[in-house]
DNA sequence: CAGGGTGAGTCCGAAATCCAGACCCACACT
DNA sequence: AGTGTGGGTCTGGATTTCGGACTCACCCTG
C-alpha cells in the first residue's frame, strides 16, 4: 500500500532532466564544433525548428548556453557555451567514444580528433584524484 | 530549394539513438548499482512500468543488457550488462560528475564513490593515448 | 524597383510517446 | 483463505515531436 517513492536521489537523474531531452545534447555538440547559429544547427542536427527553439531556450535558462546578438536590426544571435556548458565536454566525448567503439560502420568513426596538435585524441574515463584510468569494477558506491 | 540534408554523421547522434530515450540510461544506472530486477528498477527510477518494459527490451535488442532467468516456473528475470553495456560506464560517470558539480544541493552530492578502496573517486575525462586530462580547448576535430 | 535569398523563428494538425494507475497471473508465505 | 511479490499488460488521456508551410525584416542583384 505505502506509496513507496524509493526514487533514487541522484546526480545522473538530475543531469538527465537538464540535458536528456531529445536534441539538447546535439545542440550542445554543434556549439562545441563552432556552429553557433540557429539555422546551421537545424541543418546539422536535423531537429525540428520548433523543438530546437524550445531546447535552446531551456539550455539558456539552465545556464548551459548564452545567447548573444551579433547583429541588431536584423536581430541575429549566436549561442555560446557558459562554463557549465563547457563542463559537458566529458559527457559529449564519452558518448562519442561509445559510438565510435560500438556503432562505427566499415569505414571507421566519422570524426577524428586531435589532442594538443600532436596525437590522436581517444576519450577515456579516469579518476581525478589518482589520475589513473577507471573501470567499473574498481569503483564502489558508498551510501552516505 | 535543394533538400539540404547536411545532417552530421556522428557517433554522438548514433549513441543518442540507442541510449537517449527517456529512462534508458537510468535503467542502465540501476544495473550498474546492482539492481537487476524489473520492480526494483521501477521503484528506483520512477519510470512508468510500461516505458521501462519497452526500454529494457530495446536495450537487450541493442546488445547493452542481457536478460537471464533466475527462476523458471514463476518466470523471473535479471538484467546484466554486456561488454557493450559496461562500456557505458564513462557516459554514466560523466553525467554524474556534471550533476555533482552543477546541481548538488546544500548537503553536497547524494552519492559518494570510492576508487580502488582507498580514495574518493572523481570522474574525469582524459586521453587514452597520452594519459593526461583533456580539456575542450586542447582538442581539434579533423574532417576526414 | 522587382525578385530572390537568409536568419530566426512561429504556427499547424497529425503522429508518436509518455504517463498514472488499474489489472493480471503464477506462485510463495502464513 | 488471504496477502504479498515479481513481472509484466492494458487503457485512455496528456504531452511531445514531427515535417512542412508561413512570417517578418533585412540585404543583394540586376
Amino acid at each position: 500500500m505505502a506509496a513507496t517513492d524509493d526514487r533514487r536521489i541522484c546526480s545522473i537523474a538530475r543531469t538527465m532532466e537538464v540535458v536528456g531531452e531529445k536534441w539538447a545534447l546535439l545542440a550542445v555538440r554543434e556549439v562545441f564544433l563552432g556552429n553557433r547559429r540557429f539555422d546551421e544547427m537545424v541543418r546539422r542536427t536535423g531537429a525540428p525548428r520548433d523543438t530546437l527553439t524550445a531546447r535552446l531556450k531551456a539550455l539558456v535558462d539552465r545556464g548551459i548556453l548564452e545567447k548573444r546578438p551579433y547583429s541588431e536590426h536584423p536581430a541575429r544571435f549566436e549561442y555560446f557555451l557558459t562554463p557549465a556548458g563547457l563542463d559537458l565536454y566529458p559527457v559529449i566525448m564519452s558518448l562519442l567514444r561509445w559510438g565510435d567503439d560500438h556503432l562505427a560502420g566499415p569505414d571507421g568513426p566519422p570524426l577524428t580528433l586531435q589532442h594538443r596538435g600532436d596525437h590522436r585524441f581517444v576519450p577515456q574515463l579516469s579518476c581525478e584524484v589518482c589520475g589513473k584510468p577507471a573501470h567499473p569494477r574498481e569503483v564502489r558506491a558508498v551510501r552516505h
